[in-house]
DNA sequence: TATTGTTATACTCTATAACTATA
DNA sequence: TATAGTTATAGAGTATAACAATA
């Protein structure tokens, strides 16, 4: 019997060493993607403590730096931010002279984002921080897991819903 | 030239098809963990309105099922919870009748958890959708590459921390 | 003294409703 | 009417400090 008994995914007995049983959790995809998510937050934050960006705000950096002009709404919903709350982001960036906010000349009700140069050059510091930060775990890894890595979080994430 | 330039994971293309450049991000871990990590939970999310439980919760019920008479302390470390947020927590689970709290005989101080029947039947039906929940990721990607990407993810997230 | 559970508190992220000024 | 930016607000998740009861 138990012949086709399909899925397993046991205890991968990943860490902690409580000698607690997790039971499923460590099979489970969204506590795997939790934990490590997690650890590489952590080491982002370490790692950029010095010039004190958080993921968001690198990225809008980095996108308002290669896409000069985009409005507001744009930049917000290319990264998957409610632009209600890409108002204080914008606005935090803004204050620390690392983007400019002008009104656009044929949408009075838009403002287009530029990088400064302050902002370029702190872009450019922040370029050196990530690959260090992204070469701790491709290390880990080895590239070629790694790039398949993040293709299969891309594929997931990329799913239809229903 | 340019022969051993290293690495350079360029911009995957992976989706939005707003036009928008987004740079290095698509080949960074964390942008794509946290693409993942929201496709994931909202998959979850949908999945789990029928009962109502949160991930935490969920993991909270699994834990106490098959470690009966843990203390708050323990359960809350084994699943990375502060203990001082896991109070709410073992709370909402005890209102619904999901989870018991009995004060421990030998340390007066600590509560013991355990699940009570309504907690167990609840359980079995959260393992079915669970089961429903997981498939659909195991489906887009096959499940050896499923449990590679788990086991990748878990890897990552037990690396040492400096 | 240290630990367990607890409360209070604060900060971030995310989400919704409603306003304003433009279009 | 619809859209861009904005404000206010509320809910989770996560973090620290401080306290009472107990060890």
């Amino acid at each position: 019997m138990s012949a086709g008994r399909g899925r397993q995914r046991r205890a991968t007995g990943h860490a902690g060493a409580t000698g607690i049983d997790l039971g499923p959790l460590p099979g489970l995809l969204g506590y795997a993607l939790r934990r490590a998510q997690l650890a590489v937050y952590q080491d982002f934050f370490r790692t950029f403590d010095k010039i004190k960006l958080r993921p968001a705000q690198l990225a809008v950096l980095v996108v308002v730096e290669r896409n000069p002009g985009l409005k507001q709404a744009e930049v917000a919903t290319a990264l998957g931010i409610k632009r209600t709350n890409f108002v204080v982001l914008a606005h935090s960036l803004e204050r620390r002279g690392l983007v400019e906010r002008r009104a656009s000349a044929h949408d009075r009700r838009s403002n287009a984002l530029y990088i400064t140069d302050e902002g370029k050059a702190l872009s450019r510091k922040a370029r050196q921080m990530l690959e260090a930060h992204e070469q701790r775990f491709a290390a880990e890894l080895g590239e070629a897991e790694f790039g398949r890595l993040v293709a299969m979080l891309h594929r997931l994430a990329d799913m239809e819903a229903r």
